[in-house]
DNA sequence: TGACAATGTTACCGATCGGTACGTATACGA
DNA sequence: TCGTATACGTACCGATCGGTAACATTGTCA
């Protein structure tokens, strides 16, 4: 069996190596606070107690640790949608309200740094950053689930809505690590109640 | 052939540097396109076909040429803005969808990268970097004078209206370079009629 | 013509960047 | 007990980072 999976350290084996798991730790932290192009190779090793040797054994580049990063990222994501939209089964308005209740109360924390995400996609600009790729994907996924959420809940523009709560979503991601606590942020769950229930009144158009 | 279009660089000199001004240039080209982190000072030098010293001469550092830089961003966005206010006279509604039109009409073209301030504010978290100050500065400025448009146009909840239109904003800037054209930040102007007219309708709270 | 300011030229600095060649320690099965 | 595979460390690479010293050249105006 091969031995090594370079992208994801804890597949395949049963007992995963330590160093890669401290190192995935270590640039989680690292990355989101400061930003993935802010921190060196040499400081996530410093930081998690291992040498660079060990970092390039386990991730083929630093590109490529990022990118994993993010797919970490991704999956906490998807765990905090997950649970507002069990929290209230068959109905999407207080699914979605929950979720950008939970964002707006997050982006109100001291040192919020926004969507780990969202600020990889500033950073890397190019088309096929390996970091960028991870970003792409969760948001298209995210902007096909509130479209078909809003479609659910029988608004007139059902692509409309959608688009209009992600661009909430990612405002509030935005503002809340530009103004800290007591910033736009902190009604994001408001506006889009208010967004949702113009829609719902609204007969389709276009 | 005096060029005394002097906006920022060396404001004391009466005589203006040329070397100065083509840096400038190159630097808002290169650090809007690809990021500040991303661009060294010797590409932006040679670029502009000068050399480090000049640039040295005229800024005291890369960190404030990158504030610098957005200082610029800053008038050119505050031009563009009081466009759309003087196009329609008396009528905030009117002023903030107009400028909501053009931000969702730019950012669908090829591209597109977003805020410049916007994505400063990604790459420099440190709350006292100079090029986080500009744009903190200019984002303060745009949520006051979002409420106070919201206020004048007699909203129920003013700040919540401001906020939420600041957050379509940022979502717009952020989901434009995300997903370039068809992205939901095409539908900005779209959602904030919505969220206008359902403030319009709804009586204070809190 | 002379003076001065702006710019260019060349060469350099220490620090850090991402990345690697190669030797060593340790655990395990035969 | 030995061989082997695996995990880790030491030391190093060339390139680039932001930034500077010292000096030559240019254009402008008095």
């Amino acid at each position: 069996m091969p031995v090594t999976n370079k992208i994801d350290p804890a597949a395949g084996t049963g007992h995963e190596p330590r160093a890669a798991e401290k190192i995935l730790k270590v640039a989680r932290d690292l990355f989101y606070r400061q930003g993935i192009r802010a921190i060196g190779v040499d400081e996530i090793v410093r930081t998690a107690g291992v040498t660079k040797p060990s970092l390039y054994r386990s991730f083929p580049s630093k590109d490529e640790l990022a990118a994993s990063y993010l797919r970490r990222y991704d999956g906490e994501f998807w765990a905090r949608f997950e649970e507002s939209v069990t929290a209230h089964p068959g109905d999407p308005r207080a699914q979605i309200v929950a979720f950008l209740a939970g964002v707006g109360k997050r982006t109100q924390r001291p040192g919020y740094r926004g969507c780990g995400m969202t600020n990889a996609v500033v950073e890397y600009p190019e088309r096929d950053h390996p970091a960028r790729l991870v970003s792409e994907e969760n948001k298209r996924e995210l902007r096909r689930r509130l479209r078909a959420m809003a479609k659910a809940m029988g608004a007139g523009e059902p692509d409309t809505l959608g688009d209009g709560l992600l661009l909430l979503i990612e405002g509030a991601y935005i503002s809340g690590q530009l103004f800290g606590a007591g910033g736009p942020a902190r009604s994001v769950a408001r506006n889009a109640e208010l967004l949702i229930d113009a829609s719902l009144a609204t007969p389709g158009r276009a």
